[in-house]
DNA sequence: AATCGGTGTAGCGCGTGAGTTGCATAATCT
DNA sequence: AGATTATGCAACTCACGCGCTACACCGATT
């Protein structure tokens, strides 16, 4: 059970932005190179939180990416719904199940009520709190 | 985030067993049949279980499958421990990690809480809570 | 010993997630 | 207008999860 790399990346890019000084923009090619990516691959991630308005990205000489919200008012668990399919198993979504017994399942309920709890952990958070309190990061930024 | 799909027919291969008179078996043919997939399929999942001692599998004319252990003893947490990789992001893991702030991490810390909680709610159950109550799995069955 | 009814497992193919490559498009500076 | 610095995205390749086929092996019955 994994978060698809997506989400990790979508993470990441948020907590590398929010670590700037408000406002600040970095490039893609920046922030692809201090995860160790490819700069299109992380540009395929930007696209994504740009379509949920989380970032603005603006093309060109002086272009770059920042964050479009407030770090304080990005609930991580409702970033993780909008990025993960959080079906994870099959029979929550009636188009793709295949197990007969879906219509009477237990089962089913755990598993909702489990991944429930997963997010209620996430709701309590924000972008805000996950920023470095030590200054790692900056202090690798830095070191760039 | 997905159970894998081996999880997922683990978890149903126990709780067509489960629902069964204790002691029974089942032929991985009829559990195979019943959820629509191969048998050769399902005997990896249950070649899976039968390692972790949660069935017992038996060769030969009259063989089968039954449980080993009494379904009210059966905790979902612990199964779902022993079938998935929790490592839900790459950072959890020191050898597969990449990301250079791992070492310092709110988010790695606050997706092992999320996972925690994912996990303490399947603790609660046991396999003998899943069994079907309207017994509409036995009713599928008998109509077999 | 042969047959029947069972499990065990290696090897294979397909679909999809993940990451790369190449080029298009855009915006600013000179 | 051209150069530079930026993002956007289609098409591609690769690895792996998943499910299948084929055959090996097993144990009870005849």
């Amino acid at each position: 059970m994994q978060l698809t790399r997506y989400t990790d990346y979508a993470l990441r890019v948020l907590v590398y932005l929010g670590s700037a000084e408000s406002g600040t923009t970095a490039s893609a090619a920046e922030i692809a190179k201090f995860y160790g990516i490819s700069r299109h691959h992380l540009s395929k991630v930007v696209s994504m939180l740009s379509e949920q308005e989380l970032v603005i990205a603006a093309r060109g000489r002086g272009g770059g990416i920042r964050l479009s919200v407030d770090p304080k008012d990005l609930c991580i668990g409702d970033l993780i719904r909008q990025t993960e399919n959080l079906s994870i198993v099959e029979c929550f979504n009636a188009e793709t199940n295949t197990c007969p017994i879906a219509s009477d399942c237990t089962l089913e309920n755990l598993l909702q009520d489990a991944t429930k709890a997963f997010l209620a952990v996430l709701d309590k958070m924000t972008l805000a709190d996950l920023l470095p309190a030590s200054q790692a990061l900056l202090q690798i930024r830095l070191a760039r």
